[in-house]
DNA sequence: GAAACGACTGATAGCGCTACCATCAAGCCT
DNA sequence: AGGCTTGATGGTAGCGCTATCAGTCGTTTC
């Protein structure tokens, strides 16, 4: 009793465990951390044990012990909600998973510095880089500076032994304006993203190489800049949809974007799809919250979050060792996702 | 050198800080977690050796020692992603001074029970319930036969003891109407909330209430049912736009249901806010990014979210000491933000 | 004037886990 | 055969903090 008032709810430890399954806490130990040298009959007894008792280990405890870093910063300043929510859901789930904290911080366009700064002050042991950011010069710098690990979500380069998480726009991109011309589009419009973006480049590049496949002229008056905001998204679409001779099709290079177009159209009295198919990229929750639902390239946000996050713990752990992942960079496949706003050009 | 290889990065600890200041570990423990019984002169030497070192106490430690609930639940099902965000950014704000993690949880329309099922198992202390689970019965009744502690987010409704942090809906939205009808408006539609959603009734109310007291009539075909989706804002706009003798303005319930509308005035060929003013609720990012921006309430959900993390975290410490909070709930300000989707009725 | 009290501080013993040996049996080499 | 690894375990000692209790003083109370 006198114990129990020191003790939260989940009273099974180790010991228990270690107890039932007629072990030592430490064998108990090693069995949950994966390590190698048990034999596998053993395990087979802990892991019982541990079914028995539904016991899940102490993240505090762990962490106090193996002095882990327990922080993780993720850096901000997408402004796309919709984006940064999925991007928010894929780390805060595998955060759970590895027993690690999420410091939130919020940059301005110009506090890239003083945002690495706090991070750090507040001990982070790396940090998450979702886009703009992971194209930031003075972000990267300062954080190579500190020599403080660091993954690049969505970025296209990668620099040094850097990580990065990303799929390839440029395919993506190409595939998305493939699907047009497969549609019959001949006259396809393409608002540009962020030119700080390498992204933005990027997609902008397979969109070119796809027309350039099928070979239809790549037309100046037809490409526009954006920068990946709804706001952003506006005007270029008016000058797209008013220019004497329209596009029969609009890319745009995000899903923001696009919605903006499919909201200009409509002001403009065009319907889409039948007069006019508007596609985007990232297929975030908004792609399917307007009308008509947006036909779009599927980024798997969440999906790449989490692994940003695994990779990065990953390489904590590495460099406390004294080694690193070296440059690594996962590539996540991308998928067209064929919806209500594109049909057969007319 | 043998211990530095099992330390963090974080090398100051509480020992250091405590021979500086020249007193025992345990009275900086006492200064950091502002306990009464300190003398100023110590403490203030404390506080001194603490700013010396750039000192923060080790979370892992402090948990375990304390035996801190270190987990919260997140049940989420908004279909916002911007209201979703901006609470998320309030929760992790808050996770970090206190040093908690957070487990997020996705729950479909019938999973609610299932999904506190879950974050129990995983041994949450406490949960957040966001709209629009604040309202859900099913959720509630889980959580109340687990009694666990839980607080809900801009609901209504407090029932029995429970936690609440929420905004005056009915004045908030009495207010923006009054707002409209000083513009000159007379004929003011309204898009209605999601009827599960006590939230709802009190803004329908609220606009109810302030047509009364400026003795304008109830049109009941001037008043739709949404569901706080843009994609539900739809038809009611266009039945609101479309009638015979149509509303000059339009108070959506929330700024999705609003962009709606504007993008289904746009297609309409009617100018916002020359021709319309539309006005919606809660201020998400959505609200500024569109074009024109959004007049809406100011609901300040980050806030709102930190402040149910506090009170959350207040009760699972009474709890354990055998108290309750008892019911509390916390009324937030509203603000009336005024842009560019409203003016003077024509 | 002694007992009792209160404000303040320190020593001690964990919280639940893991790093780091130490151990001990079983193979393997020269 | 004696010293090697090598594989599988256990013992020990913390990680950095806080709860608890045991003091040490001045001050109050009867």
């Amino acid at each position: 009793m006198k114990k129990s008032k020191r003790r939260g709810r989940n009273a099974v430890t180790m010991h228990e465990v270690a107890e039932h399954a007629g072990v030592s806490p430490m064998t108990v130990s090693r069995v949950i951390s994966g390590d190698a040298n048990v034999k596998p009959e053993t395990r087979k007894r802990v892991d019982a044990a541990i079914k028995h008792f539904g016991y899940s280990p102490n993240v505090a405890a762990r962490n106090l012990a193996r002095a882990a870093s327990v922080h993780i910063g993720l850096l901000y300043n997408n402004p796309s909600a919709a984006y940064m929510n999925e991007l928010l859901v894929g780390v805060l789930e595998h955060s759970r998973k590895a027993g690690c904290q999420i410091l939130l911080e919020k940059c301005g366009p110009r506090g890239e510095r003083a945002a690495v700064e706090k991070l750090m002050a507040d001990g982070v042991g790396g940090i998450i880089l979702p886009p703009p950011l992971s194209d930031s010069r003075v972000a990267i710098d300062a954080l190579k500076s500190r020599d403080i690990p660091f993954v690049a979500v969505a970025t296209g380069r990668l620099e040094g032994n850097g990580l990065a998480v990303r799929i390839d726009d440029f395919e993506a991109a190409a595939s998305m304006t493939r699907h047009l011309i497969a549609l019959g589009h001949r006259r396809i419009g393409f608002i540009r993203g962020a030119p700080n973006q390498h992204a933005s480049a990027e997609r902008y590049a397979g969109y070119k190489a796809a027309l350039t496949e099928a070979q239809l002229p790549l037309r100046a008056e037809w490409v526009k800049q954006g920068s990946f905001t709804y706001r952003s998204g506006l005007l270029p679409s008016e000058q797209l949809l008013t220019a004497p001779e329209r596009p029969s099709a609009i890319f745009a290079s995000n899903d923001d974007m696009a919605a903006a177009a499919v909201s200009v159209a409509h002001r403009l009295n065009l319907d889409v799809p039948s007069q006019l198919s508007i596609v985007g990229f990232d297929d975030t929750p908004l792609a399917t919250s307007i009308w008509p639902a947006l036909t779009t390239v599927l980024q798997p946000v969440a999906e790449m979050a989490r692994l940003a996050m695994e990779l990065l713990l990953l390489e904590i752990h590495e460099r406390r060792e004294g080694r690193t992942l070296g440059p690594r960079q996962q590539i996540m496949k991308f998928e067209i996702v064929k919806r209500d706003s594109t049909a057969a050009a007319v």
